[in-house]
DNA sequence: ATAACTTTGTGAATGTAATCACTACTTAAA
DNA sequence: TTTAAGTAGTGATTACATTCACAAAGTTAT
């Protein structure tokens, strides 16, 4: 069951279904066919039992799936069952928003550190947090075992941001500057970028 | 030519190409080679050339693309050769940031009215905005031809939210809620959830 | 008990997307 | 002018993803 024999559209896919699955547990269901959650999530339920069964056989024929019991394994096949440090490089007006974005930590992702560049934001206090030099990179995602790097910098500054996290052993990036960064393979990349998903829509709206 | 004869997947690699010559265009670059706009987006140059192929000829054998043209002609394909208006719905800290992020706006995509449902906010002045209450929606929309709708509300009331603008015949959402609406099939949703990415990231962190 | 339903898990079949590989053409150098 | 190198466009091929369809197993009602 290593990473590279499961399709990645299905790994992009389990997400969904931890938060399906999240939202039936909190309204108190216990049970749920791949047929409902199907038609909570818009798919065909055979894909979802497909999807499921490169992982295990996790349902009961004539009942369905337990929601508590899919839910943690699912969380744990994603890697979801520990805490996963980030650091964020860039306190401008989106990093701001990055910070105080409540929706991260209850999914097991915090910020630990926040870096700039430049001097005038460096040492102020953000959400908490002093803001780092980037010189100082290197050590404290060392120190703080920081594995996910948020990226809120200019498009410009991206590329270079990125190597330097890179550099020190960041396997994770979160970009949200509008570009098509360059990185190796053993490196996970996922942009954030609202302007491209627009730019296909209106493809459909003309 | 219509819309359900192209892949999906090609149409949401447009926009990349589009940024790509974008960028070479402004770096002074006249002429580029599928090769080349390979090697900068990380995809084989086939793939660009059979992407293209969907829409037309615009290469030259021995040459590559004419910069400039293909990129005017993409972007006539997208339908970005016009301004799109759309309107934000949820003035909190997300919408704030929207709101005041400058790089919609370039890109042809204005937001011309934002909405709340808090009669605190109704009235306030947002990035040169008056806040207006929610029952105007149906008025503005049309008023203003608006045909691109972006949700900033807690996930509870997205749902709601979103049927509103449709039933307002507004067809593009940008949903910025983690959530996975239910829209008709002639409605265009596109999701930005960095959660979502987040965790699809740590499968193959682990 | 039994019968009528329901639902999973999964090979097989179908559908979709990416890549290959070649022709036709262009450019630039010899 | 001739030759060598480079490139677009595109059918054919290969690879990948989704859906079908059904046996096996569980559930519910009588
Ligand atoms: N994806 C989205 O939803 C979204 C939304 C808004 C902005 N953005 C993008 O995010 C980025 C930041 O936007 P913003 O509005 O916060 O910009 P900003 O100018 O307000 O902030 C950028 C910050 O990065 C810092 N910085 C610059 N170069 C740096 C470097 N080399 N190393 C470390 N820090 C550096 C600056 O000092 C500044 O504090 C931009 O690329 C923007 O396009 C994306
Ligand atoms: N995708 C992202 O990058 C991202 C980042 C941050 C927040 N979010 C999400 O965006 C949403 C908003 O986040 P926020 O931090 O701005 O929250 P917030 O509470 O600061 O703002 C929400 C705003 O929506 C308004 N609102 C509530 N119900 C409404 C209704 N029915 N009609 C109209 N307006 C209504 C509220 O009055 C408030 O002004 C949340 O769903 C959050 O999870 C997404």
């Amino acid at each position: 069951m290593d990473s590279f024999s499961v399709p990645e559209v299905v790994v992009l896919r389990l997400p969904l279904y931890v938060r399906a699955l999240s939202q039936l547990r909190d309204g108190g269901t216990d049970v749920v066919s791949s047929q409902q959650l199907g038609s909570l999530l818009q798919m065909t339920p055979a894909q979802i039992r497909k999807d499921l069964s490169y992982f295990g056989r996790f349902g009961k024929q004539g009942r369905g799936y337990n929601v508590r019991f899919l839910l943690h394994e699912l969380r744990e096949i994603l890697g979801l069952d520990r805490e996963w440090r980030a650091c964020l490089i860039g306190v401008g007006r989106l990093g701001h928003a990055i910070i105080n974005y409540p929706g991260f930590s209850p999914e097991g992702f915090k910020i630990v550190a926040a870096f700039d560049g430049d001097s005038d934001q460096v040492g102020t206090s953000i959400g908490g947090f002093k803001v780092r030099p980037m010189e100082d990179l290197a050590e404290v995602v060392n120190e703080m075992k920081i594995s996910i790097g948020i990226v809120a910098v200019p498009a410009s500054q991206a590329q270079e941001v990125i190597e330097k996290l890179i550099e020190n052993k960041v396997k994770g990036i979160l970009n949200y500057a509008p570009v098509a960064p360059q990185v190796p393979m053993n490196t996970v990349i996922r942009n954030i970028d609202p302007v491209l998903s627009l730019q296909s829509m209106t493809f459909y709206l003309r």
